[in-house]
DNA sequence: CGGCACATTGACGTGCATCAAACCGTGTGG
DNA sequence: CCACACGGTTTGATGCACGTCAATGTGCCG
């Protein structure tokens, strides 16, 4: 549905900003391919990533009820990014209540996963917290169907790691060693690998449930 | 307008749950009187609050699209709670397009919090967190006209505190002693007294904007 | 006058930050 | 095909902000 609005697509190379903190929009994207994310910047020049955003998510379905926010958007590797006009999807929103309401519960869900992170990060180790960041972009990678729970590709960097979970780079590598020599995950390249699912699972408390899965039927009343 | 529509009030003590987590609930919830949170409980007994809600904020409003979430609702303090019906707030919205929009950015709004406390979190340190939480319980108290931005009564405790900030009671404890000491704030019982506010706005990094304060003629619209 | 919840204090431990260097893979130009 | 440069990963040494544990103080209420 999505997809029929009037639309123009962008090339972003890695690192390069997308939507800078406080500036005004008068669009939302959709991530087409690579990997985007929102970040809040400190005044001492340090990061903090906020949300990624695999292929298919769409970033910046808030910014059509609030179009200048306080964070940025962020390509964290080379990306292709969709622009669809606010007009557009707030006309749909209006006419159609079903595609109101499917807006409304895509920013609930973004919201619920906001939330698992504030506790992650407020009261768990980075063990715990890298663990969960692993389930959690593996259930999402597998729902969107770029790969398994269990086997998936992220081009992301150990420094933006640390910037999603609160940390600095340099524990980001030694916690994914200690991951790798208790034979919980292996990673090539950009392609991480769980081999103990369970116990992943278990070291993140991860309770799928925050993920908010759209059960199909809600998804097509859109 | 929310007010016309059919719902019940009840009365909840200091630290009784309002809402557990996982639970499916069929009414959103509105806090008339008191303070209530939104909390993620980890396995070791310890708790994270990632919402604080005080008289008039809607706290439940997700639930409408997704009855069940992985959060609960605590009473912080003593409170009086009014339920409202999801059917009431989803016929309201399906019926009305403008009201629709006013839900989907009340939950913008929360989420735009929820992202800004990653950062805090994530990014900052003890006494950045705590002068970040003062001044968005100022300006949120102030909009709400239960008190100004620089006088206004909370009636939170130091360990709830802590669990809003991902610190322990003590270190709050602390780290507020540092705030008094400075000059920067005062408390007596439960009323927060800021002297220097422009030092806090600073050691807070705080740029209003986050809270997407509604222009006037927005929420009238609905 | 207890009793109870909360605030405060002190001693001590630790998870993660910081700083700085070395290593490694991949693409690039000579 | 090699030298080199550049982003990313890995390693080690050291420090500090905050956690933990446990005792003591303090105001409020029945």
């Amino acid at each position: 549905m999505i997809l029929d609005l009037r639309s123009h697509a962008i090339e972003a190379p890695a690192h390069r900003d997308i939507v800078s903190p406080g500036e005004k929009v008068d669009h939302a994207c959709l991530v087409v391919d690579g990997l985007v994310g929102r970040f809040d910047q400190m005044k001492n020049g340090s990061r903090q990533i906020t949300a990624i955003h695999i292929p298919g998510d769409l970033c910046d379905l808030h910014s059509v009820v609030a179009p200048v926010a306080g964070w940025g958007l962020d390509a964290l590797a080379t990306s292709t990014i969709l622009h669809i006009p606010h007009g557009e999807l707030r006309a749909a929103a209006v006419a159609y209540p079903a595609i109101a309401m499917a807006f409304w519960r895509d920013t609930t869900a973004d919201a619920s996963i906001l939330a698992k992170w504030v506790g992650n990060i407020g009261r768990k180790d980075a063990m715990a917290r890298l663990a969960h960041l692993l389930c959690e972009l593996g259930m999402r990678m597998e729902q969107a169907e770029l790969g398994t729970r269990t086997e998936y590709t992220v081009p992301i960097t150990q420094t933006q790691l640390g910037d999603v979970l609160g940390l600095t780079s340099v524990h980001v590598n030694r916690t994914m060693q200690a991951l790798r020599r208790d034979g919980i995950v292996r990673t090539r390249n950009k392609t991480i690998h769980i081999d103990d699912w369970p116990r992943l699972l278990s070291l993140a408390e991860f309770d799928p449930r925050f993920l908010l899965v759209a059960p199909m039927d809600q998804q097509e009343a859109a």
